[in-house]
DNA sequence: TGACCGCATGTAATCGATTGCATCCCTCGT
DNA sequence: ACGAGGGATGCAATCGATTACATGCGGTCA
């Protein structure tokens, strides 16, 4: 006997259970296909031979990969982080890889998207990057090869894809709501990165929401913003240097929000006392953060659970419709210590200004 | 002309630029081998067709998989996914793809190890999942198949790995250090998970500075913990319960830092003036939470890069030496509002208690 | 001029599993 | 007793690229 052993073949495992290679697949994806003897002595055989089927053999026959790619934008980014891994958990429980690519977008993501599909690399696509062209998009579902594809978080209402995300708008409106239900009137609003869809889809929310309630919207008191903490803390210096301000803010994610709430802090003005703060999405982080923060709870493993459910079931043919399916969860508030009825207790110079 | 067209594949390109595959073949890997005149044929057929090379037939003659597999503890955790991202930055940089597995531990992690590299879907394995069994990974070292392997984060001295990781104990030791320079003599604890090598680190460099001042270590001032913030908020919950109380606290990670803060604000113990808190990590988080916290920064981005770049290497074969290299990044102390000399206020009724 | 060298290219084997088709054998029905 | 039917299995083609080896050609040098 050799000292190095190669790692052992379909042939291998033929050979010591004396059946032909054609046995040995079938009993190993097929087991009612043979009979109970040969399956055992091949099963045996496996064991033995420490034998485990080679992936690119099996794909390059059955043009399949096992594989999912993951095209996120920004994995650093807690929200994005939770959702990858229950899409991860996901793809594990139903036999597949997960492949990811991260700071995806740029003038090539379409290319890089097609040529991981069209190589045979990965069999399907997950999208959560709503920045990635259309018009790209688009050439993925043309010819050859239609991929498989789900897009998730984004909503691209008149395009063909399957679509997973949260209802957005209407989430935001009952945050704005619940602001207008503890009695505020001004109410300012940190928006997210300018051209994204949620960005607008949250600051609509808000809108409409004011609107109802007959609330004047003061485009001094919307601030820009990018999802990011640095974002939410340069709306906290513009906020503080407001000669009339809002006694509520509804920031479109709770990392614009935390960051909102630390300039505040050095600012010396008190949350919830001289203003309120609801976030979006309900990070882990949100409820350790000082005051606690209320905010709209995002479904997020729920979303990559279902997104990657979907895409698996369009990559086995399950999907039977050819139309879009857009799948839309609903977010939830979550009540904290970031909020309270406006100049709850005794007023503070702050807000005495607005009350002169 | 037919309108549904299968993916073209390198037989139509030679038979488009009236070249064998062969020819094609080495035009696309090596250039130089083939003339000019024909390259330049290819490339043009390339472009036409729309070639892509299909990355299973590839893998299953070359036995290259182009593809790396992280395996992580927890991807939710911020800590891990900053170092994913420049992972995947740096794979995608030299042409490798990133599978990503996650929740990595249990009984059959090994096996899965093994399967994945076995049966060619991943060239090597990027393990930040320090409880997962020594024998299992030294079955992934043997034969058949020794596994490209770096194990980053965890140390495992004695084991014949290569491993990148930051200077624990050193920074761990610093960070205390750091609390002891402001003058505190009483400094607590909250240790990280047990059984993990990092919390065995941690400690060490804590209990190492505090015996190197000539300082006592109390033992109801070491707080079991876990890496997460309800851990830091269950230790903030038995540091409000206790009489006499450390005047800083060293915490294992930023997350349970964070999660005490919370805790000792619900108590109404006040940060830095009651008590000072030194983190671990350095998250994005950390200069955003009430007060910014003191920390010690890991090199994340640098720790992400340089494990991707040495298991490329290791594939590649470019790591002549057999001897398993150890690489050590080091940390840096950053100071925030977190931390002051004890008692640097008007002292208060909690620390009263103390000085009585 | 003829032997030789090296470059560009072609031919065909190869990687390891899957699968359409053929074969064998056993059982059952008439 | 004989053919049909069907279950178990084997044979060999196949997926698409890479690559060892062969070939042919033009040029160099003795």
């Amino acid at each position: 006997m050799n000292l190095i052993k190669k790692t052992p073949t379909i042939q291998e495992v033929a050979r010591f259970s004396g059946v032909s290679t054609a046995t040995v697949s079938r009993a190993l994806s097929n087991p009612e296909r043979v009979s109970e003897s040969t399956r055992l002595r091949i099963s045996e055989a496996v064991r033995v031979t420490g034998y485990t089927p080679n992936q690119s053999a099996r794909s390059l026959r059955q043009k399949t990969a096992r594989t999912i790619l993951v095209a996120l934008p920004d994995l650093r980014n807690p929200f994005f982080s939770t959702i990858l891994d229950s899409i991860e958990r996901e793809a594990v429980l139903r036999g597949y890889g997960v492949l990811i690519a991260n700071r995806f977008s740029g003038d090539d993501s379409g290319r890089r998207m097609r040529d991981y599909f069209l190589s045979n690399r990965v069999d399907g696509l997950l999208l959560f990057d709503g920045s990635v062209d259309l018009a790209q998009l688009m050439m993925l579902t043309g010819n050859p090869a239609p991929v498989p594809l789900v897009v998730a978080c984004e909503e691209i209402p008149t395009a063909p894809f399957h679509t997973v995300r949260t209802d957005n708008l209407y989430a935001a409106e009952q945050a704005t709501r619940h602001l207008i239900g503890l009695g505020h009137h001004g109410i300012g609003h940190i928006r997210g990165p300018v051209g994204n869809v949620l960005t607008g889809e949250r600051e609509a929310g808000y809108r409409k929401a004011m609107a109802d309630a007959g609330l004047a919207v003061r485009s001094d008191w919307i601030f820009k913003g990018a999802f990011d903490m640095d974002a939410g803390h340069a709306a906290g210096q513009l906020f503080a240097a407001l000669a009339d301000r809002p006694t509520a803010v509804f920031a479109a994610n709770d990392e614009s929000a935390i960051g909102f709430l630390s300039a505040l802090n050095q600012h010396g003005i008190a949350c919830p006392r001289d203003v309120s703060v609801v976030g979006f999405d309900d990070l882990g982080i949100a409820a350790h953060v000082l005051p606690p923060l209320t905010t709209m709870r995002q479904p997020r493993e729920a979303l990559g659970r279902i997104a990657a459910g979907a895409l698996i079931d369009v990559i086995e043919g399950q999907r039977r419709s050819r139309l879009p399916m857009h799948m839309v969860l609903s977010s939830e508030l979550i009540v904290r210590g970031s909020t309270s009825p406006p100049a709850h207790r005794a007023i503070a110079p702050e807000a005495a200004v607005q009350l002169q």
